[in-house]
DNA sequence: TCAAGGTTGATGCAATTGCATCTATATGCT
DNA sequence: AGCATATAGATGCAATTGCATCAACCTTGA
């Protein structure tokens, strides 16, 4: 119904920049540090958030924008790396379940702290953090309109 | 000084999950008309702002966020396919100018017509052009922090 | 002038991604 | 039960990306 405006680009453009740019910051500082890529990190949170009872791909899959055949291949590595333990599900013989080793949990934690730092600066003096909240707010709501199914 | 607060955690989180899903939607759409996906888009836009004259490919590494190596493989891709063409440059003999061909100048066009259409589904109701152009300018803002070098 | 170092763009090879498809298990229907 | 269909996850192969390095050309300084 309403109009897109140049507005509405400009933010486009500024959101691609922005994300994009502080990503590679993210991912140059944790190479820098011989850890593994943003993208793994994500996947290692959603596991370590599951606790001991673990967490099964395809729910890792619905909550993070990755494909359903790349997640498989980055839990290969991750448990060949010893990262990732998988177990089985009782009552479904195709799933997995999947925990993170304790090595996992230590690998997150010092991805954590090269992360957040990168984190801090480039947004800590940049913008308060009740602008934050604002913004963050925005950007949830129109994130709902995407065509997500 | 200032402290990273969970409230700038969550901008990010948002902005991520923001671009990446409307980045997806975008390469969908493209997809789904035949048509090549966003990153190739934007190189297209950059050959087609410099007009005439052309453009090298050194200037648009500097302003997309593309690997020289990439940026190096996807011009060869676009001039094979007939959509740029490689003009000398008088006075640097290891350089070269890029300009649109026409069917390129057509494929630009066409891409924007899905891309736009994209832009407007995800945006154009869920935030008014003021609010769209506060949040711009402060993406702006705290982009400009980031390690580009 | 010419050697040393910098810049522009390309490329060989390994790793990752995309696409299509496959296997195995589960569910629903008759 | 028996078959058709759906879901979870894996995989072969082609395309793309990352990394290291290269070749060609330019610039600077002695």
């Amino acid at each position: 119904m309403t109009d897109l405006t140049d507005a509405h680009i400009d933010l486009w453009v500024a959101a691609m920049r922005f994300t994009g740019g502080l990503q590679q910051d993210i991912d140059a500082a944790l190479k820098s540090h011989g850890l593994p890529r943003l993208a793994i990190y994500d996947l290692l949170l959603e596991i370590w958030r599951a606790g001991e009872h673990g967490i099964r791909p395809v729910e890792m899959q619905q909550r993070l924008l990755i494909s359903q055949y790349n997640l498989s291949r980055h839990i290969a590595r991750l448990v060949e790396a010893g990262w990732v333990a998988r177990h089985r599900v009782d009552d479904d013989g195709r799933g997995q379940l999947l925990t993170l080793t304790p090595a996992g949990q230590d690998l997150r934690a010092r991805m954590w702290e090269i992360y957040r730092a990168s984190l801090h600066d480039a947004l800590a003096d940049g913008i308060t953090a009740d602008e934050a909240a604002v913004m963050a707010e925005h950007l949830r709501n129109i994130t709902a309109n995407l065509a997500r199914e």
